[in-house]
DNA sequence: AGACAAGGAGACACCGGTGTCTATTCTTTG
DNA sequence: CAAAGAATAGACACCGGTGTCTCCTTGTCT
């Protein structure tokens, strides 16, 4: 309803009777002003509906107020999780978030040219963005600070906001032992990846705490795409000896193993149990619904943009650690 | 791999031998300067790598070059996707996107707000919330450009990216009619909904068209979610008569659809055809794949972002339309 | 050759705030 | 009660560009 009302922050001061510079104190919580005057210059700046001039503010203190948030990631829900968490906390800090798609080969180049271009105050790094040694490695000692939210244990000096996919897929794995699978198979995203060695990783762990073994011919690797997930899915189901659980690195592929199953007239969670990776949606929809993984991936961003605002760039400080929870659904039983 | 130069604009006036206004005619495209000049500025600009600074000329020239883009919808693909369009083309013309999410009751009052905190240029709306005519009414003669993406043909103010989903759904009623199908059904979201309408009114043509008539018990609403679809859609199928075919106002309606089927022992397509509306990646996960309209959304975003760049700010100016395709899939068949 | 028009380039104020330094006022203390 | 010190407020330059106005070239026409 209220128009723009383009005051100035000398009309305010003329009102008040003061130097603009004690406007410019009261705006920024700056100390040097007597309560009597704060509140009879926000009282005048409140009555007058006064925004002060993002523009200007951002010239004179060369602050921008906005940050930068850069992804490549494929899956839609993971990407708006992670801008909507960011936007909550920038917002209640009077930030902005910009975002940026990095769709090009070279990261870095983008991403610096990105950032000076736009005059964001900082970056922050999703994943798989975020696990690229190279792009850190390019990103670290700019002028600007930059919080990477990644699941691995780099030992890089850029914060990090980390998410323990590793002991999510122990976890995981374990209560496939427990309920009594002994031929439990994977699928990854592409080989080498960090994601999909991380999740490995932790299904091994189980195994081996169980005194099994994982067997090579049951870990495949697709690229995190339902077709993928289809593909390799047929591949294990067809074998001689199948698996009766898949543990998929994400949801996507699981849906493509639902429908191999089907195809070949497996019964799902009857003769082979499946599960997931990133609680989306499509999880729920499944039939049955699928037990998969889920990270605060909001709360994670959130903090990330908190540790940027406060220019967190004191090297290798701050290394945040959320835990991941399992949402257990129909998908899984025992064999 | 190159650090931040921090070049100023008298610095390379100084450089190329000429005053900082040339410096500046060149950088903005403007006359005034002859070719030889230019050229020699430019050249000197590129070998520094000058990169003017945004806030300086945010304020100079009172453009931030920023453009918010305000969503509050559901679906994560439908919002990547406006978002993807909406960069490409802003960056292209210089500009960076901010995204901004309605989350509250008065979204005018937050828009507005949001659009002076942030000091966007101008903003672009998307469904549902260019639907609004409080909040469309609202917007109309701020001071600044807004570009509605909408599916109405209201006769609003504000310039308009309208898709034609009437026009798709009688296109695809035809269809099922043409396959011989005489008993059609619809699943909406919400009733009096803008896109629910006009999704149902197409689909009402296209039945008249064909000399029958859409029964009552046949239109059903639900709220686009999941779960919703699946509710309607066991109604539907349990019902003395059910249909031969539900058309579903959204993918994950359908989705839900699939599961009542499936519960019911219906089999898609033999005895039930289905489609859906957005052509999400969750159309082509079910199976049998789902036939689904596809709007094509990052190049509507394209051209609101170049709208509003250009200030179209013309009262009632422009009315662009986009049509839709059907993406024919295996969930469709003859009764 | 002289006068005039048109285009090219520069000087300078200005956008709306913030940073720094100085002047004033109010306390506190010997 | 005077002097010293702290708290408060203001003056003014400055951030790095753009807008406007003026001056100086250069070319053209009579």
């Amino acid at each position: 309803m209220s128009k723009a009302t383009n005051m100035t922050i000398n009309e305010v001061a003329r009102l008040a009777g003061v130097s603009k510079k004690s406007v410019s104190r009261v705006l920024n919580d700056e100390a040097g002003v007597s309560e009597k005057t704060r509140a009879h210059i926000q009282q005048i700046m409140a009555s007058v509906g006064y925004v002060p001039d993002r523009r200007a503010r951002a010239l004179a203190s060369s602050k921008s107020l906005l940050l930068g948030l850069a992804y490549n990631n494929r899956n839609p829900n993971f990407v708006l999780e992670l801008l909507k968490g960011a936007q909550e906390a920038a917002n209640a800090a009077g930030y902005e978030i910009v975002m940026h798609t990095v769709s090009g080969d070279d990261a870095a180049d983008e991403l610096i040219r990105f950032m000076r271009r736009s005059a964001c105050d900082g970056l922050i790094l999703t994943p798989p963005l975020s696990e690229s040694a190279t792009l850190v490695a390019a990103l670290t000692g700019q002028d600007w600070p930059v919080v990477r939210i990644a699941g691995d244990n780099a030992d890089f000096e850029l914060p990090q906001i980390r998410y323990n996919d590793r002991t999510a897929a122990l976890t995981l794995a374990n209560q496939l032992l427990k309920l009594g699978h002994e031929s439990i198979a994977f699928i990854g995203g592409p080989m080498h990846a960090g994601p999909t060695m991380r999740r490995l990783a932790g299904v091994k762990d189980a195994v081996s705490l169980a005194g099994l073994e994982l067997e090579k011919r049951l870990v495949r690797y697709g690229d995190f795409t339902f077709d993928s997930g289809k593909e390799e899915g047929a591949v294990l189901l067809g074998q001689g000896r199948p698996p009766t659980a898949i543990i998929c690195a994400n949801d996507e592929m699981a849906a493509g193993v639902y429908h191999s199953a089907a195809e070949l007239g497996i019964s799902i969670p009857g003769q082979l149990s499946v599960t997931g990776f990133d609680d989306s949606p499509v999880a729920s929809q499944l039939w049955p619904p699928l037990t998969s993984v889920r990270q605060p991936v909001a709360d994670m961003t959130g903090l990330a943009v908190r540790m940027v605002i406060d220019g967190a760039q004191r090297a290798g400080s701050g290394v945040e650690q959320f835990d991941a929870q399992i949402m257990y659904r129909a998908s899984v039983s025992g064999p």
